[in-house]
DNA sequence: ACGGTACATCGATGGTCATCAATATCTATG
DNA sequence: CATAGATATTGATGACCATCGATGTACCGT
């Protein structure tokens, strides 16, 4: 059985996470408070590990939309349970969700929550 | 005398940074290698922080474009140090810069830098 | 020159985090 | 059921970092 054969998905716990467009305005325009500014920090400190980042990227272009984690421990060198761990904090920033199909779990990116960071670092 | 006085200026030492439209294309679009994801990490990792996001807030929505150190620490609630240490950290990645007139550091955002971060979180 | 104010630096400390080996859990296959 | 492979979790460790008090440095008004 290959890990590219079609399985029933169940999708993997996905975590509740706090909606940037609640809390945070665009950083050059409006003002934010305290905790705004937790909250948004927390999303930025996904994106402040070169290994994330290496993470984020495959399964962003990835040809098909999502990438299986066993295809991602090669690419950034590092062991299987760092891997692991990384996309475990991707998913808790809500930057990727994760879908089981069998022995694989297929990542993929959400866009969204992507596009709210920009938002945030927008000049309006 | 007072801060608002104006005064020759003295601009502080600007840092070297790294040139993020060199090394990174949007990250949704393109592939990044290793050093590519350092280069960015780095960069995120200024704006991962609570207190430097508020200071960056605080200088970006200034009505003048400027802001004065002396009226940093307050809303912050954060020592003297500490907030002068975060300044530092956003001066080196290249979000910020300081200008020292007379007494008084006066800093303002670097919007091209902002700019550029953005660019990177973007579709394409 | 002196005293005061603004800002930076230093040194210490407690907390957070990236990393890996070992282990556990789940799933498919024989 | 036993085995093998994929992924997650645990526990330990070393590195990094946010914070602050103390101190240093630069500038200004008297």
């Amino acid at each position: 059985m290959s890990k590219n054969d079609v399985i029933a998905a169940s999708p993997l716990l996905e975590l509740p996470v706090l909606d940037l467009a609640d809390c945070c305005a665009p950083i050059r325009r409006e003002t934010i408070d305290a905790e705004g500014a937790v909250t948004l920090a927390e999303a930025f400190k996904a994106l402040a590990d070169p290994v994330r980042l290496q993470l984020l990227n495959l399964i962003a272009t990835a040809d098909t939309g999502e990438a299986c984690a066993c295809d991602l421990v090669e690419p950034v060198g590092k062991s299987q349970p760092t891997v692991s761990h990384h996309l475990k904090v991707l998913r808790e920033a809500g930057l990727i969700s994760g879908e089981k199909r069998g022995t694989w779990v297929w990542y993929s990116v959400v866009p969204s929550r992507l596009d709210e960071l920009q938002r945030v670092l927008g000049r309006r």
